[in-house]
DNA sequence: CCCTAATGTGAGTAATTGCCCATCAAGCGA
DNA sequence: TCGCTTGATGGGCAATTACTCACATTAGGG
């Protein structure tokens, strides 16, 4: 029996309706609030909260043709499943171009009735990607993080993609108790050996689908950026033949993973070479062309997400 | 091979470039000129013409919940394929709320690989429709008017509805150069004995998918509104138990259609009930629930989207 | 070659919006 | 009950945006 009735007006509901009236009708704020009755402050904190909410969406419609040019070329190149080209535009942050169709590829899989493990990575992209989804209800999933959640400070600011994710779709949540790169490899160990890492790193080997971002081993890496390696251990394992990195785990340009460097202490799950398990990388930005080229060539990844003009470099390479 | 090609900006990419900076990244339009090397005069249009020519498309993600327990229930008591219910939010033109969704089921028909004849009636809802559709190629398929459209003044206004969409989908378009309502049933067989205007006709009754509006007999009744028919002639067909109208076709509350009044010298042709031709009726607004509701009973509609208000109206009836 | 119309551009200005702050009501512990 | 904190509300103001107007450039026709 489906529930049919006018409850009363939510909070959320009021946001909605000036979000619509305003996004989508095209009403002045003065209109909105003479239309609802209410102050115009009222009405623009409405309108704010409609798109804090994440209840609008705004999409583009445009240069679809090239984007899909590109995807059928990286498809074919790299036998890929899932790929998605955004339009590069404007000389804005190349990870606000991929974040919606991101976002949208972590929903379509959420959208699932049968109950998945979900492994995910961290990184500037994956953040983009949280925000960018849409409130959905699944909790019959599980969200499982790949990489170890305890900052070089001590801090959990690591923590924040999982919970985000499992926060907006209501899936329970296992992050991984361990810091991203520990001193020593026994240290790692040390960690490994508690029970509820154990069972947390099972669980992500056994993740049905894996999201990740692609680092890059340049003089802008992530690593280096946020502190998990110093200069000299970057230079070190680029010396190795290094060019990326997914989860922590930095790999060579045929995409093997390296023997080298923090490799012997990296706190996470390795992303396994598994043709079988949809692996999605979601990487944006120039600098970081060979290191996805590497990912896909091995099979690290097999599905990518990325930006035009990235797409474009990674096929040149 | 795929054309992976850097060609010169065109006009509307730049306009996309600044409708995205904006509406996505958030930026100001001081901003995108000094990231474009452009005035601030000129972003202001490049944003607006990017709104003006669809690139932007927004969207209101709420209440799904309640939406889907109204579209399940229409579902069971009417037996119906597609059904999309739309929330209603403010006090604005309901059209308006249910434009995008029809917009969305109308453009998932025209993604169709095989070809399809698509018949399209008039009216607001419909034109709403239109507006409301991101232009794609659809060469394919063949659209075909469902109604006449020359208005009582001669002029061809009606022809809007199909042009526009073959306009913005690249679709060829059969319009019936006919009135929409002949003064006499004699001039209306006149034009139908017209061998072009009976080929639209038969195209139009061989349709694979049907789209139209539904017309009220109330005092604010379309037909009265445009002049289509007197108020002695829509009183008298009340009283012989008219309710609604389907691309001019007045039926009763059973959804029958009558044989009396303009329904002899109506120019267009009357929606079958098949139940195996979808015929997707676009529709919303309090007054118009008595002749939804006729209509879906007999199955000359047998889909419907409509708004959340008219949902429940309908259900009540 | 000149004229004209059409399209595009920049400046100015009015309208609209985002944000800070004073105020107020409600909840809560002493 | 009182005083404090927390969160919501509307006024006012600066920033931002939309619109109008005058001018430049260019294509087409006589």
């Amino acid at each position: 029996m489906s529930r049919i009735e006018n409850s009363d007006p939510t909070p959320q509901d009021d946001a909605a309706r000036a979000g619509w009236l305003y996004y989508v009708a095209g009403m002045t704020q003065d209109q909105i609030a003479a239309e609802l009755g209410i102050s115009r402050q009222r009405a623009q904190r409405l309108v704010a909260k409609a798109m804090a909410d994440g209840l609008i969406h705004v999409r583009l419609n445009h240069r679809i043709g090239a984007c899909l040019d590109l995807e059928s070329a990286l498809r074919d190149r790299f036998g890929l499943g899932r790929c998605r080209v955004s339009p590069s535009l404007g000389g804005a942050d190349p990870v606000l171009s991929i974040a919606p169709a991101a976002a949208a590829e972590l929903e379509r899989v959420l959208r699932q009735p049968d109950p998945l493990t979900i492994a995910l990575g961290t990184g500037r992209a994956m953040r983009g990607m949280v925000d960018a989804i849409t409130p959905l209800e699944a909790p019959q999933h599980r969200l499982v993080s790949l990489i170890g959640n305890i900052a070089p400070d001590g801090s959990a600011s690591f923590f924040d993609v999982i919970m985000r994710v499992s926060d907006k779709v209501r899936a329970p949540h296992y992050p991984m108790l361990v810091p991203v790169i520990s001193p020593t490899s026994a240290e790692r160990d040390a960690f490994h050996a508690l029970a509820p890492v154990r069972r947390v790193a099972d669980l992500a080997r056994a993740a049905d689908v894996v999201f990740v971002g692609v680092g890059q081993m340049s003089d802008d890496a992530p690593l280096l950026a946020d502190g998990f390696v110093t200069r000299e251990e970057l230079d070190q394992m680029r010396a190795a033949g290094a060019v990326g990195e997914v989860a922590g785990w930095v790999f060579d340009s045929a995409g093997q993973y390296l023997d080298v460097g923090t490799n012997t202490r990296t706190g996470g799950v390795r992303v396994a070479q598994n043709p079988d398990r949809p692996a999605v990388g979601i990487a944006a930005g120039a600098s970081k062309a060979p290191a996805i080229a590497a990912a896909l060539k091995s099979g690290i990844i097999n599905g990518l997400i990325t930006d035009e003009l990235t797409a474009r470099a990674v096929l040149a390479s």
